[in-house]
DNA sequence: GTTCATGCAAATCGTTTGCACAATG
DNA sequence: CATTGTGCAAACGATTTGCATGAAC
């Protein structure tokens, strides 16, 4: 689980190359600013002027399922509501995608704490447990 | 910001009432699954059985803006990637949807803590911090 | 040469919006 | 009655997919 593991892009994967994804992957290395799918296309366009969106998507996707880069949100496209506005955590099970409130409460000073460190004028924190759920966890 | 005011439908909104609405917050309330808008039309449906998915978008955005019930995700419909896959967290600015990691270490051990406090095996946790950005906060 | 990746266009999916009519206050 | 909400359908934007061609091994 601990992906301490090499994160080289040659590293054992059944991946044939491409220029296309190789360029994408060093995109992605070369910012640090979480871009979207359009921007990488943006990017990428300059040196391949008739790339597709599909292949900026399929390439992401890949690098994305062999662990190589990560997706920030919540996976699924679609939004989750909930009445709950009290500040909670939640815990998303990654085989299922269900999401359940952390009956836990919430260490408020931790927003102040974390933003302090990191430089950055917080108001709120949200934390997410990842993992399996009980109802997933049973059918093995 | 902490929104500890009153939770009641009631409250001083400008909102006209309407039955469908009044309905899709039952709804909200009644469940823990964090349902998304399909599921919430599937519930409503029953009720009203020519309500539109335009009515429960309407509806749960505007709960949403009285800050009556909690949509859960990044906001914006694009994801957005990245090719740090070693664990850290993020900053997310509420004025311009700019993200930046957190320059902080990550506390593996709250992972169990967190975990074990709400009974749930978890794996790992990602905090997300929620502020204005220091270019944002420069422009008033 | 067989498999996988690409470009292109069409399709899909969640969500939003314009409109005429109905319900609310 | 002035305004807001509704249903319907069409529009939208991000993402996915089918297909014929081209690149990788």
């Amino acid at each position: 689980m601990s992906k301490t593991k090499t994160t080289r892009y040659d590293a054992p994967t059944k991946m044939r190359r491409s220029r296309q994804r190789d360029r994408i992957l060093e995109i992605l290395r070369g910012t640090k600013s979480h871009p979207t799918a359009e921007w990488v296309y943006g990017r990428l366009h300059r040196e391949f002027p008739h790339v597709s969106m599909g292949t900026v998507y399929r390439n992401l996707g890949q690098l994305v399922e062999h662990g190589i880069v990560k997706r920030i949100g919540f996976g699924s496209t679609f939004d989750r509501y909930e009445a709950n506005i009290l500040t909670h955590h939640h815990f998303v099970c990654e085989r299922c995608g269900s999401v359940t409130d952390l009956e836990v409460p919430v260490d408020e000073s931790l927003t102040r704490r974390l933003g302090e460190a990191a430089g950055v004028r917080a108001v709120r924190h949200e934390i997410r447990l990842y993992g399996t759920c009980a109802n997933c966890a049973r059918k093995g």
